[in-house]
DNA sequence: CTGAAAGCGCTTACAG
DNA sequence: CTGAAAGCGCTTACAG
């Protein structure tokens, strides 16, 4: 990288290196009639492209985002990824992304990647185990607050700042309030990882507003958080349940915890002959931007997820980012569509 | 910023700050017994983070890899980017990604920013309009790579060292084939924008390959390359044709040159009664992972595109990446699946 | 308004 | 093996 420098760029138009700097850099300062000029001339001439490194290093700030998904293949995290990316533009940020497969090692390698680079914030998308497990990445986050980093989980149980919470608990509950009140009777839950909160969250929003009029799921199996793990949850309930196409009957209605999950349930049904929502109605959760086609129309819960990635842009950047924790809650709404409708 | 720095690790370890450097970075001299322990021992007590901007600045290198895609939510090109990232961290790399929206000026932004922030290598993917419209972002290249830049272009015709490019006119050209031989007989085509050369090349492959056989499409609309723009493509294309549901007759066969715009095809037309393949058929490009849990099931020309990604790396990262340009062809594979089943 | 100089936090020949 | 020192390319008080 034996690129054209500050320095040369002031040799050339015949100033000094702090007067191009001023130039080049925007300052306050208002340089004489010309000088600015000829500066600029000299910046272009040479093709002058400043060196970020050195600029981070003299200046505070790198102007960095890091951003740290599950897997960015996954149409939930892209999403997100897609309003970070906004947010951070129009903050004059660039995005340095990580795509952990979750993999939790790689994410504690990722955030300590983005500390050493200096970044401005970090967010943290996708779930994080619940319980304790993490001290090390709490210490590391701790002291980069101490050094004036800001970070902000997406519906995560970390105290560290920041958090963007969707309302996974109240949407799930509503979700069932809704598929109570279209007429389903029976239910059972596909759900996620016992040790991911968002799954626990949503599981318990369902099961509890279920309860509270007096049912309860008939079965609930779990797995994964991806579509390959709904797949296999759902060839696990319908032996679970028996279930078999042209019953006539009331169909079983199965919320499955995230919509990525539920498309893998969807697929693994069809694979048995069964069809939705005839033999088995299915509800997810996200409303992830694939559902848009899908057929059937999958019923959810309807998550802003760019909206989401770029709040918690907003919320790093924010001026009055304290030692105390800056919260907000993001509402689902329920959206019920061809997959849990009844005849 | 005011993080622990190697002098002060240095200092609590009672060594110099080059000793503590070398034993940090594992460089290749061997420190005497006990010092390499002591000077971990105090980093860790310290939580010593390195710098990666002086880092960066002191040595030649910053670890960094720029990504330029038009949309990460699109799933075309989070596979790539799932691809890119999995190759840079086995090189030991991080990524900077921008998502540009499709908007050049943002586009030759990033690679400002990314050729600041000196990354080691840039992969510009998202097909660029052919044509010389971009004669700064190649002499901007041109300067980087003289600076010691790497840049990899995924399917694009940009001359700027390496390039991984798809089989896109062949690609489409045995698709094109693989659907006669299937019993199509009548055929029309969904373009993109005839400035994109990925675009162009598949739709010439395709129509070409038909042109060998005697066959003309028998009508011709393009749109954006995306959802929407198949889908507001199809609904024109489906005036022309004059398309109805039930006439018993042979369905036409469309090629929508990108699956993204033959998902929106099947919705547009979905929407206006017909039925897909029983009214008109359909083939894409790409085999996005969303197709894995479409229906129909969509006949396609198979991409690897996480290897695209890959590959795009690895190029960039190879040791023999010289003045002269580095191409890898990566073929397609025909994949004939429900949506272009007759009766 | 402009410039000389110190400093940002590291690495790495160069001596010892 | 270890350390003092220069240098990476910028910014920014501090003088003038």
């Amino acid at each position: 990288m034996v690129a054209v420098r500050l320095q040369d760029v002031a040799a050339r138009a015949g100033v000094s290196q702090a007067t191009a700097s001023r130039v080049l850099n925007g300052s306050a300062r208002v340089p004489g009639e010309g000088v600015a000029d000829r500066v600029r001339a000299a910046a272009r001439e040479l093709g002058y492209v400043p060196n970020a490194q050195a600029q981070a290093l003299a200046r505070a700030s790198t102007g960095l985002l890091g951003l740290v998904v599950h897997d960015i293949a996954d149409p939930y995290f892209s999403s997100i990824a897609r309003g970070v990316q906004a947010a951070a533009r129009t903050a004059r940020k660039h995005m340095l992304l990580a795509s952990t497969d979750r993999d939790f090692d790689i994410e504690r390698e990722a955030v300590s990647t983005f500390i050493a680079h200096r970044a401005d914030a970090i967010v943290l998308a996708g779930s994080r185990q619940s319980g304790d497990l993490d001290l090390d990445l709490e210490a590391e986050f701790a002291r980069y607050r101490d050094n004036g980093g800001r970070v902000v989980v997406i519906g995560q149980p970390l105290a560290c700042g920041g958090a963007v919470e969707p309302e996974n608990h109240s949407g799930a509950a509503n979700l069932a309030d809704a598929l109570v009140a279209a007429g389903h009777t029976q239910f059972a839950v596909v759900g996620g990882p016992g040790s991911i909160r968002t799954a626990v969250d949503r599981r318990n929003g369902f099961v509890e507003a279920l309860g509270r009029r007096g049912l309860t799921p008939l079965v609930e199996v779990s797995g994964d958080f991806t579509r390959d793990g709904g797949y296999s949850a759902a060839r696990r309930l319908a032996g679970a349940l028996e279930l078999r196409a042209d019953t006539g009957t009331t169909p079983v209605c199965v919320f499955a915890v995230t919509d990525v999950m539920a498309i893998g349930a969807i697929a693994a049904w069809r694979e048995l002959g069964l069809s939705v929502p005839r033999d088995v109605c299915v509800a997810g959760f996200d409303d992830i931007p694939t559902l848009r086609d899908h057929t059937p129309s999958l019923s959810t819960v309807a998550l802003p997820l760019e909206h989401i990635g770029a709040r918690a842009v907003e919320l790093a950047l924010c001026r009055d980012f304290g030692p105390d924790d800056l919260r907000e809650s993001v509402p689902g709404s329920v959206v019920l569509r061809d997959s849990t409708r009844l005849p």
